[in-house]
RNA sequence: GCGCCGUUGGUCCAGUGGUAGGACAUUAGCUUCCCAAGCUAAUAGCCCGGGUUCGAUUCCCGGACGGCGCACCA
């Protein structure tokens, strides 16, 4: 059984991740990761940025968590978060406030009207519940804010908020950003850093938090010219659950690859499709159980404010039984939670429009073409020594009218006289004051906004997902043990060396060795001389160590170089290796990129019968 | 935020109006040449606040935290 208090019950004996603050009674939706935990994300951020930042030829940038106001004013988080909430005192339901005062009154917008107003409006319209119609004459209305507000700088100071997603570090950048990829498009910059939802009710353990951590791809691409290396990962095979599927009776995720997907059509945005591509083999490597990962779409009602095309990656955790192949597989699997992961956004021009009006500042990138074109422009050259007299105040509105026009309508100025409008006031201008004029220009290209593809990671669920997909009970002579067949790249401890017995100087001193040439080497490493060997080797199973390196007095005695045992994890197999390999060896069975197997190992030095059994 | 249920060593549980017991884990020692063995000992706990009471871990109220359901999840 892998239900999800068995992981939360390891978790916190074995210090993967537990409630934070304690000690002063903890507030819900906090956690703090411990040893184990605190490694695993690590080793998974550091899978994270391999794929999506190096290996894409991405940037990775560190932003601030705390951003002031006029950001979110302008990515649309400040609007939709001030929800005004009233709850139904007979069904618990909640409504929005202001939308209740719309329906029932001539009031438009009332989402701007202050709270206490909203009341009084609500209780001199008796407006009742839409559920159960109860009165809500005498219910609080109630803000829901879902940001972290804070206020920058002493006294009354600057409203600032920390950052709801990574992105919008991301996206107020990109003026900046732009240059370091020299102008050009597509790029991509990355960002791993903690964000924060003040969520009203967190849940689920770790799963459901109000600070956590995201990993956030954000691809600039030209929409009218930029298309992704599709064949890269046309043939990768996934697990599609579609909105047309969630909303017939029958429907159900289906497999295919990504390269039908997208011919299809059932995935829209070849890119979106691309880092599907991308992430399903991400994720394979990283020790998601495929048979318990979908990609989801979002219904149409479920789109965030920014998105057009939206598909999560979704794992499903919590589930009864575990994985197949172990010793009780025949039993039926219970349904899971499914779970969102990570999101896949095609958000289109909507983040750096937004920006750009926002803040006054260029988001665009220039897009030289391949040969400038000449074309015709109406211009003018309004004489403000002319205008400044005659118009005052209102003469550089008139400037600007004028050159508006001269866009719009050029044939105006072909009269004496031209009329623009300032402010509802009609200014009649000379067209001689105006100077207008066609010229011929050059344009050597043109500024483009730039589309946005985000694939979205959430880390903790990721971190979490990893351990409840891994998490195995099996018999090891006999005896029932628990253990995390964790990915060794996921793992918090590379390899734990043990002296057999601890009644033996020399084997002691030697597995002090092992252990400083291990951590030499790089690895990270737990030495153990407590106990029962098999007592050592079963806790270093339950935390998922994929190698144990024992010193035994048969590896020293003999007339040749001193040797270690090396077991591996899921299967208690033993191979005796050199203590002079076996820094190197263990090494190569950890990297991602050499695909050498323990069962190599076996071939060349040769496996021990030690007549232990797992299954 | 609402409703129901819960909170006892590190973990999982038992129990009591007179301040608690087990299992596992941990530590030290003995033993031990390969898978949670054994022996000895040690460390360690009643979520917080208020009330009732001579006395509250136990009963009552409130809070925090956790689980489930509702709502929320841009």
């Amino acid at each position: 059984m892998v239900a999800r208090e068995d992981v939360i019950e390891l978790a916190k004996r074995r210090g993967f991740f537990f409630g934070a603050n304690g000690a002063y009674g903890g507030v819900a939706g906090f956690y703090t990761y411990g040893p184990n935990g605190a490694a695993v994300k690590d080793n998974l951020e550091s899978a994270w940025r391999d794929r999506f930042t190096v290996r894409q030829g991405n940037m990775e940038i560190e932003a601030p968590t705390i951003m002031p106001e006029a950001v979110f004013e302008a990515s649309g988080h400040l609007d939709g978060f001030d929800d005004m909430l009233v709850e139904c005192p007979e069904c618990g339901e909640s409504h929005r406030a202001d939308h209740l005062v719309e329906d029932d009154t001539d009031i438009e917008e009332a989402e701007s009207i202050p709270i206490p107003e909203v009341e009084e409006l609500i209780r001199e319209h008796d407006l009742r519940c839409p559920a159960c119609e109860a009165p809500l004459s005498d219910e609080p209305v109630e803000e829901f804010n879902l940001m972290f507000e804070t206020s920058i700088g002493p006294g009354t100071g600057q409203t600032g908020y920390m950052r709801p997603e990574t992105a919008q570090g991301i996206f107020v950048e990109f003026p900046r950003l732009k240059e370091y990829a020299r102008n050009r498009l597509p790029f991509g910059v990355t960002q791993i850093g903690p964000a924060y939802r003040n969520e009203i009710s967190p849940r689920k353990g770790i799963i459901r938090v109000r600070e956590f951590t995201q990993a956030e791809l954000e691809t600039f691409i030209d929409p009218e010219a930029d298309e992704p290396p599709l064949h890269e990962v046309a043939d990768v095979e996934v697990r599609l659950y579609p909105a047309t599927e969630q909303a017939a009776d029958d429907g159900e995720a289906y497999t295919t690859t990504v390269g039908e997907a997208v011919e299809e059509g059932v995935v829209g945005s070849a890119w979106v499709g691309y880092y599907l591509g991308v992430a399903q083999e991400w994720y394979e490597r990283i020790g998601v159980d495929t048979d318990r990962f979908r990609f989801r779409q979002h219904l149409p009602g479920e789109l965030a404010h920014y998105a057009a095309d939206c598909w999560d990656a979704e794992s499903q955790v919590g589930a009864a039984g575990t994985a197949a192949g172990s010793s009780d597989g025949g039993e039926p699997r219970d349904e899971g939670d499914w779970i969102e992961i990570t999101g896949f956004a095609y958000r289109s021009d909507y983040d750096l429009s937004k920006h750009a009006e926002g803040s006054g500042e260029s988001f665009t990138v220039f897009k030289q073409y391949d040969e400038p074109e000449t074309v015709e422009r109406a211009t003018v050259d309004p004489d403000m020594a002319t205008l400044g007299p005659e118009f005052g105040g209102d003469a550089g509105a008139v400037a600007d009218a004028l050159r508006t026009l001269a866009e719009r309508d050029p044939d105006a100025f072909d009269a004496g006289e031209v009329e623009v409008e300032v402010d509802g006031e009609t200014h009649a201008v000379d067209a001689e004051v105006a100077n207008f004029s066609v010229e011929e220009v050059t344009e050597n290209g043109e500024h483009v906004t730039p589309h946005v593809v985000e694939p979205s990671f959430g880390v903790d669920r990721i971190v979490y997902t990893v351990i409840d997909h891994a998490y195995r009970t099996d018999e090891v002579d006999g005896e029932e043990r628990t253990y995390l067949a964790l990915d060794p790249e996921m793992a918090a401890t590379d390899a734990a060396v043990f002296p057999l017995v601890s009644n033996d100087e020399r084997l002691l001193d030697l597995a002090d060795d092992v252990t400083a040439d291990l951590r030499a080497a790089g690895l990270s490493v737990e030495y153990d001389d407590s106990g029962s060997i098999g007592r050592r080797y079963r806790r270093q199973d339950e935390v998922g160590t994929p190698f144990c390196v024992t010193v035994d007095r048969d590896g020293i005695e003999g007339d040749g170089p001193h040797t270690v045992t090396v077991r591996e994890r899921d299967s208690a197999r033993q191979v005796r290796v050199p203590v002079a390999d076996v820094g190197a060896e263990i090494a190569a069975l950890l990297d991602p990129e050499d695909d050498r197997a323990f069962e190599a190992l076996a071939a060349s030095y040769g496996e021990i019968e030690t007549g232990v059994r797992t299954g």
